[in-house]
DNA sequence: TTGAGGTAGTTGCAAATGCAACGATATGGA
DNA sequence: TCCATATCGTTGCATTTGCAACTACCTCAA
């Protein structure tokens, strides 16, 4: 009963926390004149393939959007030149989205920021400890909600990316 | 530089985690032909509030809305008759929300399905411990990014309740 | 008392999202 | 080979969100 008193706890706090977190990252993203991080999301979901490309359902799961929400996401992207898409050869039902030379170097200016928000409203109260068990804890968690989820018709969204 | 690392990655499991697990809760809740648990967490919000009423500002707050998004989520809730608008008589600009007798039935028909939800997909991964350092952890940050983000002209939305 | 400036809540409009349906292909078994 | 079934990505439409503007009201100081 206590350790379930403790997790709905802190299931509470993750979602309030997220809340306010995403909005202040964006606050900053914008106050600097960059896109939302969904953005940056996407491009580095892409610049991490060897080849600057992946397939629109690949993309997706990635970064946890429906497949309909990443085509028009991908839309916009193309929109701006960060992104262009390129028809599978081997699928022809298929298409690649591929980072474009401004895509890339949109990403690379968008980091600095990103990285520095993230440090600054969230890493800067965490030990390395905390950090830790927090990124496993919640690893964890995701791993076997992915597994469960698998299931369900709609399988939607999957993820968000980090690092340089 | 290895804690950074540390936080950077917890923060992309973060969001992550929380996209995936907020489809997932929502599923759930939707199979069982109830409302999205942003419903929940409003009506808990004013459930809590001892007469049941709260005023549109501190509801926003509470449930980390922004004040035209919260204006219309009230709408369709009080459209459901779960909801129902009362003026302020100290301010005469103000209104409360007030819980109905349907609202509060249809929170608690609510609570099980959301408890089930968040026991299995997120408690019964996390030990006593685990659950208690990341409620700590999140409390901490969330106080942090409430507290800076006080200046910026657009405060948004607030929190997510959890108990009973 | 008056008026400058702030806060409460709502609204219009544009943009983003969710959902179901669709065309086009791919796949695997009869 | 042929067909039933599943997948890929997109689209139409309704709902929800975000943003800026707006009205109404409150506060406080001159």
């Amino acid at each position: 009963m206590a350790q379930q008193d403790s997790a709905r706890h802190a299931w509470a706090v993750f979602l309030t926390a997220h809340a306010v977190l995403v909005d202040a990252v964006e606050e900053r993203l914008a106050k600097a004149g960059l896109p939302q991080f969904s953005w940056y999301d996407l491009l580095w979901a892409l610049e991490r393939a060897e080849d600057g490309r992946r397939r629109m359902h690949e993309l997706a799961d990635l970064v946890v959007a429906s497949r309909s929400n990443l085509t028009r996401l991908v839309d916009r992207l193309e929109k701006a030149r960060l992104v262009r898409r390129v028809p599978s050869e081997d699928d022809r039902r298929g298409a690649y989205a591929e980072i474009t030379a401004e895509g890339r170097k949109l990403r690379r200016k968008m980091w600095p920021v990103y990285a520095a928000a993230i440090d600054e409203l969230f890493g800067a109260h965490l030990t390395r400890g905390e950090a830790d068990t927090v990124g496993r804890v919640l690893r964890k968690v995701l791993a076997a909600a992915r597994g469960e989820y698998a299931d369900g018709p709609g399988s939607r969204r999957s993820s968000v990316s980090s690092a340089s």
